[in-house]
DNA sequence: ACCGACAGCCGTCAGTTTGG
DNA sequence: CCAAACTGACGGCTGTCGGT
């Protein structure tokens, strides 16, 4: 069995890529599969073969090897399809409109075949500090929403006709500042800390931010929606615009690292079975081929 | 104790894919 | 088509381990 690692310039050095071939039992037929070097290596020692490093194996030049390489790479689906592929379940996107409670984030469990089995965790329910006492947010697979009829409990709140939910996109505990945007009206974003609520008067485009503790409702920061901005605002608008793109990135970076985590995980599991397999169907020929030689033998 | 190698995690950027 | 989501790549930081 030879291993060729396809892609030795990657990240997170334990999770270089190599690809191996891997000859099925009974037919002949070999496949091409991917997995990560360190996995390609434990096989190949099994084997007692050597791993083979070389983007120069097949003897292209680097450059359309790095080319032939990212057209690879990039026609390969995310770890969520593959995932959601392997385990049979229905898109986590999907899911996620099926399921308004429904966690799309690192839900997965082992499943007994090698496959994977995807579990969904129980949505996460938060408890929101309002002027009025506590408000429950239901934390969505990718937002916090709160529901606005518990805004309309806040008693600082007098005028909110056409208040929106508005949807959180971190993770919200007390006290920590969270990254609110309105659901309804793209691209208005801000920060604030925990400890605030966030309204908003129905058509006159203006956020409210009141600090949810004080029974004195003086509001810390008054945000205006429409088009009229200073420079000044409008870098402003821009950094924050930034610090929630770089915000959801993060985010995104982290779900990214659990799937592609889950997804080596399932490969490895894939792995095992395959193995425990191959090993059953060589002692069961053994066994086949033994019976054979004394009956040849009578 | 110090050093270097290594692994793991994170944030960011840039490019690609996906869903509406 | 476009915005959002996704992911590879890169660099930085930290912790661990073995050698000196």
């Amino acid at each position: 069995m030879e291993t060729i690692v396809a892609d030795s310039n990657v990240d997170d050095r334990s999770t270089a890529t190599a690809q191996i071939q891997i000859q099925v039992s009974g037919s002949g037929e070999t496949q091409m599969v991917t997995l990560p070097v360190s996995m390609a290596h434990a096989i190949n020692s099994a084997q007692g073969q050597q791993t083979v490093i070389s983007s120069q194996q097949s003897g292209q030049p680097v450059a359309q090897d790095t080319a032939k390489r990212r057209e690879l790479l990039s026609r390969r689906p995310s770890y969520r399809k593959i995932l959601n592929e392997l385990s049979g379940q229905p898109d986590a996107n999907q899911r996620v409109k099926d399921e308004p409670g429904g966690s799309k984030s690192s839900e997965s469990s082992e499943s007994d075949s090698g496959g994977q089995m995807v579990t969904p965790l129980q949505a996460p329910t938060i408890a929101y500090q309002t002027g009025s006492g506590t408000v429950t947010v239901h934390q969505s697979p990718q937002t916090i929403q709160i529901p606005a009829s518990a805004l309309n409990h806040d008693q600082h709140v007098t005028s909110v006709a056409g208040l929106q939910t508005f949807s959180m996109a971190n993770a919200l505990a007390q006290g920590q500042a969270a990254l609110v945007q309105d659901s309804n009206t793209s691209g208005n974003t801000l920060w604030m800390p925990g400890n605030h609520v966030v309204v908003q008067g129905g058509d006159s485009q203006m956020y409210q931010i009141r600090t949810s503790t004080s029974s004195n409702a003086i509001p810390n920061v008054v945000l205006s929606g429409n088009s009229m901005q200073s420079p000044q605002q409008m870098a402003e608008e821009a950094s924050r615009k930034r610090e929630l793109r770089l915000m959801k990135n993060r985010e995104a970076a982290k779900d990214c690292r659990l799937k592609k985590k889950e997804y080596i995980k399932c490969l490895e599991n894939r792995v095992h079975v395959l193995e425990t397999q191959n090993k059953a169907l060589i002692d069961e020929l053994q066994q086949l081929k033994e019976m054979y030689c004394r009956d040849e033998l009578h």
